[in-house]
DNA sequence: TTTT
DNA sequence: TTTT
C-alpha cells in the first residue's frame, strides 16, 4: 500500500444520462456514467464567444456506486474525485484500443451530489440530496441524506 | 514568479452570509464571506450519529470579488479554489494574533456558484447562476451567466 | 457518513522541523510539524523580486503519523492532502484563541515523501523514498519504500 | 470566460522520457511527455503485493512548455495541474480514434519540478530546482530557479 | 453564520 | 449525452 505518485482527478459537472448500475456476482457494485464540463471564452482574434464541452467517462465501485445509482440521474450536478485509468481493449478487427476513464474507488474517491436547493425562493424546502461516502465499510443505515 | 511548493485549498460549501464587498481607492475589489463545510459520521463507540461543521473565512480579490458580490448570497453553494494565508494582527491589548484565511486571487483562484437547477422537476428551467472566472483581464461582458 | 461539502487542502512543501510524534494511551498515533510553501513574484511597481513564505501547521493521525515520524525529517519535501480545521483554545488570560491546522486523517488524507532522486546526475540511482498510505488498515510490512 | 464545471487533474510522477518541445510558427510553444504514477497494494485474496503503473500523456502550452523543455528530463519528478481533454483523430484506416490527454494551459495550469534536495545527507545543499509558473506574461528573467 |  |  505504498504509492509513488499522485493520480487525482476532480470534476464538477452534469451527468449526460442516468447511471448504469451493475451488481456483480461477488456482491460488488459498479456504476457508469458520463459527465460534461464546459468552458467558454472570448476568442481574442475573432472577438467571438467560443465554447467547448468535454465529456468524461466515470466508473464507480462499491458503496458510492450504489449511491450514484439511487440519487444521481441525467442532469444531476456532481462533485467527484477519482483517478485516471487507461484501459486497453480490442476492437472487432482485433486492434488494440485504449479508453481513459475516471475511476472512483471507495478509498480515496468521493462523490457528492450538488445543488438541490432552490436558489431563488426558499419557501419550498426540498429533501437534500447532497451526499458523500468515502469508505466501503459504511453500513447502509449510515447514509442519512 | 517562480514558486516553491503548492498551497491549494478546494472547498464546496454554503455561504453563511451575504458577501461583504469593498472597492479600494486603487480600483481593486475585495470580497469577504465565510462558508461552511459539514461532515457527519457514526461514532463507533456510542453508535450515535455525530456532526461537525467547519467555517472557513474566504477573501477574494479582483474580478471574482465582483462576481461574488453580484451572484453569491447567504446560503449559496459554491466551489472555490484558493490558497491558505495566515495574517498577523494585534488585538486591543497589543498581543499578536493570527487568522488563517482562504485567499482567492485572480490567477490560480476559482469561484463557481453551484446548483440553480431544480433537482426534482425540470419543468421550470431557471436562469443558470453557475459562474467562473479565472483571470483579471476579463471584460465585463465576458460574464454571460 | 454523508457529508455536505468538500474541505480539501493540498500542499507541497518542506518540513520546518522534525515531526513530533505522540503515542496515545488508546494506541492512536499523532504527528505534528509545520511545512513551508513559498512563492516569489516580480512587483510590477518597483520591479523588484518579492518573496513570501507561508507556514502551515500539519497534524496527522494514524498510520500516516507513524510514517511521518519514521521517514520525514526537517527539510523533507512532502506532498500532503488533508482538511482545514480550526481549533479553539484559551490563552493564559482565559481569552478564546483560534488556530487553523491542516488535519490528515487515515481516510481521505494522503502523505507522500518526495524527492530522493538526484536531479542533476542520474549516474547514482538512490533508493526511492516516495511513499504514501491512505488507510489505517495497512500492515507495517506493507510500506516498502 | 464563464465556465460551467470543474475539470482538474493533479499528478505527481516521473517523466518517462525527455520532453518533446515544438515551437509553432506563431510563436507558441508546445511540450509533450508522459509521466508515470504507480500504486502498490497487497491483494487480500492471494496475500501478494501487486503493483500498477499508470502512464499519462501530458501536453503543455506557453511559458510552462519552455520551462518543461529546459528543466525537465527523463526521470524528473514533477507536480502538475491541468485538465482532461479527449482528442479525436483518424487512424490509417480512417477510423475514429480518441486519445485522452492532460493539458496544461498557462492559465489555471501548473508545473513544478520536485526534488533537487539530497534526501539522505543534508550536508551539501544544492541549488533548488523546484519551479512554477502560472502565467504567460512571465518575463524570462522571472524564472530564478 | 450555511446546508439537510 | 449534461448544463445555461
Amino acid at each position: 500500500m505504498a504509492n509513488r505518485g499522485i493520480n487525482k482527478v476532480i470534476l464538477v459537472g452534469h451527468l449526460g444520462q442516468d447511471p448504469e448500475v451493475r451488481y456483480m456476482q461477488n456482491g460488488n457494485v459498479v456504476a457508469n456514467f458520463s459527465i460534461a464540463t464546459s468552458e467558454s471564452w472570448k476568442d481574442k482574434q475573432t472577438n467571438e464567444t467560443r465554447d467547448r464541452t468535454e465529456w468524461h467517462r466515470v466508473i464507480i465501485f462499491g458503496k458510492l456506486a450504489e449511491i450514484a445509482g439511487e440519487y444521481c440521474k441525467k442532469g444531476s450536478q456532481v462533485y467527484l474525485e477519482g483517478q485516471l485509468q487507461t484501459r486497453k481493449w480490442q476492437d472487432q478487427s482485433g486492434q488494440d484500443r485504449y479508453t481513459t476513464e475516471v475511476v472512483i474507488n471507495p478509498i480515496g474517491g468521493t462523490l457528492q451530489i450538488l445543488g438541490s436547493r432552490d436558489s431563488d425562493s426558499h419557501q419550498q424546502p426540498k429533501p437534500q440530496t447532497t451526499a458523500q461516502a468515502q469508505h466501503e465499510e459504511i453500513e447502509p443505515d449510515d447514509i442519512p441524506f
